[in-house]
DNA sequence: TGGGGTCATAACCTGGACTTATGGCCGATG
DNA sequence: CATCGGCCATAAGTCCAGGTTATGACCCCA
């Protein structure tokens, strides 16, 4: 007890207790095939494999997740909610296998991206996985940077296409209006401010201290741009270098902070932080996709715009 | 080419394209100590089975992760954004984990929480995370079924807090409001309602076929109650029987639908499918807690409600 | 010039996941 | 009623990924 570590740590790391991500992928299939042969021959191995490895993963939960029958296998009660889970983790895992695919940027790619870190790393893997259901075919590559790099490999033509967050498209380059990224004022459930009525008042939030990133991120350029109306933001609380960071010490409780809404919506979803209304200030800035000026994205290039997009008028 | 599938889909499964859980967790905890012996150490392995682990991992990737030097191992550009990736796996590797070990429902454990489906699937694992980070040693079981389940469960003894949806607390229990679900209309951004400037007509939703889930499910209920002024919901455009194919369909451009706002936090998130505001209705139910009347929550079932709740007043 | 930290390489071991081959069960069909 | 064709389970054998120990190279610092 005297040597025990700061934070309790389980024993058994976690890929001990979760099936990997062939048995849930499996679990999956069964859900949606109906039989474990069916679900087999879908993911390429046999049906004795299938059924080993189910009955490995229920031996591991310690629950029954299908109801066998001479007819096919169904999902028990535990098997659906247990199924639901294993969903969001695949879903997470296609997210990084198409964020993954897209790094390793082999030069005969034949769509090369330039992306702001945010959006490299909330909003790309979506709609490269949606890409790809659409264009099986299309290899896509990725370079990530700050919006002065991405501005700079599309006009040297080392990318097709661009994505900045700014109110303006760079210098030399046509854009497009894809969406907005809102800064929210963030707070954990606990924090008075969770329990507000009102909205916040921008002369209050100016007022407050609050956890940030540091100065020169584009986050913090915003707020700071959106208070300078109201003397500035105040003398931050804590500043820290990541977004995990960040949401990590607003969920336990240290104060309010202001980031993204691409990087919080999870845990909006899951109440584990609660945004508070503000009025009176301007925190949006507009995600763009830009590409360089006179021409026009076509093909591949085309086809990802009018996906994130709708249609691209 | 005769016989292609009607989806393609990838040859190699994603298991084969994506690290297993331990080499993510193994790539968090560098990133997290600098060092993969530390990491290492941490998760219980040998250094030389680290190194591997992550340059197999960079094999598989195709691209550098860390920079390694006699004083440690930071993480590349490239490394740090595949890092953000797994962060998300690893947590929904997480989830599921949470969820897994209640359902396991050993006799002797120390809560016995019963839950209606939705909330077991969407906000339960969140809480339980939290829960086992502050009282590592409550263990947890858990039963899910609809609300009349659910109360049941609660007034017989057989579950020490149960969570409901629902406007009014089930007869012969005390409750507590602990947040809302709202129903939201819910659109492909390439719908013609995604692009509309103002909300909604309550009769215009009304008069619209609308992808739905089968009459009797809870979702579906609120949603008559609610447009019942109005003359109804009109003849539903598809009923379908799982959330999960809710969603898909609307994904897929089949029409609007409307759903559980738990349920499409992240396809909202990604800009897969968009938020229809709609004026003139009232689609919001309360999620509570339960417990039998007169008694009051102690010991772990007031740990987890002070969680959720911040403070239980 | 050791001593502590880093990481890499080599040789070996083991368990889990795959394979093929087989058998039992059920329902539909001639 | 017999048979066929789907389903699943079991058994025996192969193979490799990931683990181990042992060792060495590098760098920094006292």
């Amino acid at each position: 007890m005297a040597d025990a570590p700061f934070v309790a740590r389980p024993a058994t790391p976690l890929a001990h207790r979760v099936p990997d991500l062939g048995a849930l992928e499996l679990l999956l299939a069964v859900a949606r095939l109906g039989s474990l042969g069916r679900a087999a021959r879908e993911l390429g191995i046999t049906q004795p494999a299938a059924s080993s490895r189910i009955r490995a993963m229920e031996r591991l939960l310690g629950v029954a997740l299908v109801d066998r029958s001479p007819r096919g296998s169904r999902l028990t009660d535990a098997g659906s909610l247990v199924t639901d889970w294993a969903r969001r983790v695949v879903e997470a895992a296609e997210a990084f296998d198409a964020g993954a695919q897209a790094l390793r940027g082999r030069r005969d790619s034949r769509l090369r991206v330039a992306a702001s870190m945010t959006i490299a790393e909330y909003l790309l893997p979506g709609w490269l996985i949606a890409l790809h259901r659409a264009r099986p075919d299309t290899a896509v590559s990725l370079q990530a940077g700050n919006s002065a790099a991405v501005a700079g490999r599309v006009l040297a033509h080392q990318a097709d296409l661009g994505f900045v967050e700014g109110s303006e498209a760079p210098e030399g380059l046509d854009s497009a209006v894809i969406g907005h990224d809102r800064l929210l004022v963030i707070a954990a459930p606990g924090h008075p401010w969770a329990r507000r009525r009102g909205p916040l008042d921008a002369r209050e939030l100016a007022a407050t201290p609050l956890i940030l990133r540091e100065p020169g991120s584009g986050t913090r350029q915003v707020l700071d741009a959106g208070l300078a109306p109201y003397g500035g933001v105040a003398e931050p609380l804590l500043e820290l270098a990541s977004t995990t960071a960040l949401k990590a010490a607003a969920v336990s409780g240290a104060g309010p902070c202001v980031l993204s809404e691409l990087a919080v919506g999870e845990e909006l979803a899951a109440r584990r932080l609660v945004r508070v209304a503000v009025e009176g200030v301007r925190l949006r800035r507009d995600l763009r996709a830009v590409w360089p000026a006179g021409t026009r994205p076509a093909g591949p290039a085309r086809d990802l715009l009018s996906l994130i997009h709708g249609a691209l008028d």
